[in-house]
DNA sequence: GTCTATACGGCGATAGAC
DNA sequence: GTCTATCGCCGTATAGAC
């Protein structure tokens, strides 16, 4: 069994990675064995562990390479925009191919999170700079298009990943969710937020209360 | 070994239920082997498998138990409101203390969702339909709270319950998350969308157009 | 420090006898 | 329903080559 003069590290990272990324895709993250991962890449399970810890720090390599990708599109895409609603329209489209080409990147994103952010500060730490880049982003993004800064752009960021998490997991259930509605939907909140953070005048939406209905006390 | 004459199968799988649901919450899923469970439950390992099929079918039947619970107590609590703004206080309410108190429920919840909905429709249907009905509940209480059929009123739910379960998430990464920003700014946004949707013209937020700043064009 | 090879313990899950 | 294997897969331990 010839040893041979070894690779250099990063090669042998990078071949994992790329076995992963392939598998992971095809086959899922429970369904691909790391045994399989090692054959696939021609490198030792055991050298796997050495470099990644374990089958979780893998995958969070995996994840945080292809959303850095795909965090980047976006935001280039949107840059490229000649009006705000244009910027949003542009960041909306890339979410949605997102969901529809890559969706198992958000679903094991989301996977991993849930699953090993108690225990695994490593882990958790590399998701909430993950999730923090894409969220700096978007503030980012916002106050480019705007040109001034809005106040708690932050929260805007919050609901449009937390809608771009629902729908992934909305898809897991209902496989024909209507993305137009759930994006044309997302457009709008975003637009209310947006001017209602620019114009705090527009929350005044109490017309509710008027048209309250008469209820049994309890 | 006196093998005795067995239990009826609701007594057992009952015990099951009770001590999985208890496990689940103290040491949770991954970390609760179906052994400590057959051991806790005084039931064999593979009556656990006969009543359930698998470790996740177990936890789908305590979780939609638990779940089913927590819509029930919500749904009653907006009742007891006496305007439609107040109602939506209560659900919110209801959401931030299931969050706060048993949101080991919410985070299964999705992880069964995001890992078994492929390949187990049975588990998918059953999450499916604890979705429906969380969602139903929304829907039956805004057209209780405010006194006539809101359109799309699913949407609202469907926002709602995404930033319910993006929150679960955000705990997750940022442990010290500010839930009274998170639920004050999702109660902002039901309110704009219900209004938007008994009154159109409020759409009309298109005043980031003339704000637009000029971006370097592609 | 980088990597291979083998062996082993733990857990989910199944099969078959009772 | 229970029991006793038994399998597969994750992960670890160890020992050692370059």
């Amino acid at each position: 069994m010839p040893r041979g003069p070894y690779q250099k590290s990063d090669v042998t990272r990078e071949k994992i990675l790329s076995a992963a990324t392939e598998l992971f895709a095809q086959r899922g993250y429970a369904g691909t064995g790391v045994d399989r991962l090692a054959e696939k890449s021609g490198i030792a399970k055991t050298a796997i562990y050495y470099h990644f810890g374990n089958k979780e720090g893998l995958l969070a390599a995996v994840l945080d390479r292809a959303a850095t990708v795909w965090i980047e599109n976006i935001k280039q895409s949107a840059e490229r925009a000649s009006s705000a609603e244009e910027a949003l329209d542009r960041a909306l489209a890339g979410m949605r191919t997102m969901v529809e080409e890559k969706s198992w990147i958000l679903k094991l994103l989301l996977l991993l999170t849930l699953e090993v952010a108690d225990e695994k500060p490593e882990i958790r730490k590399s998701m909430r700079q993950l999730y923090a880049r894409a969220r700096s982003s978007i503030v980012a993004g916002i106050r480019d298009a705007v040109g001034a800064d809005v106040p708690d752009a932050d929260m805007v960021g919050n609901v449009m990943l937390g809608q771009l998490q629902a729908v992934v997991v909305g898809l897991e259930l209902v496989p024909d969710l209507s993305l137009d509605e759930v994006f044309s939907n997302l457009r709008e909140i975003v637009l209310y937020m947006v001017a209602s953070r620019l114009d705090p005048s527009l929350q005044e939406t109490a017309l509710l209360q008027p048209v309250a209905p008469v209820l049994p006390e309890a």
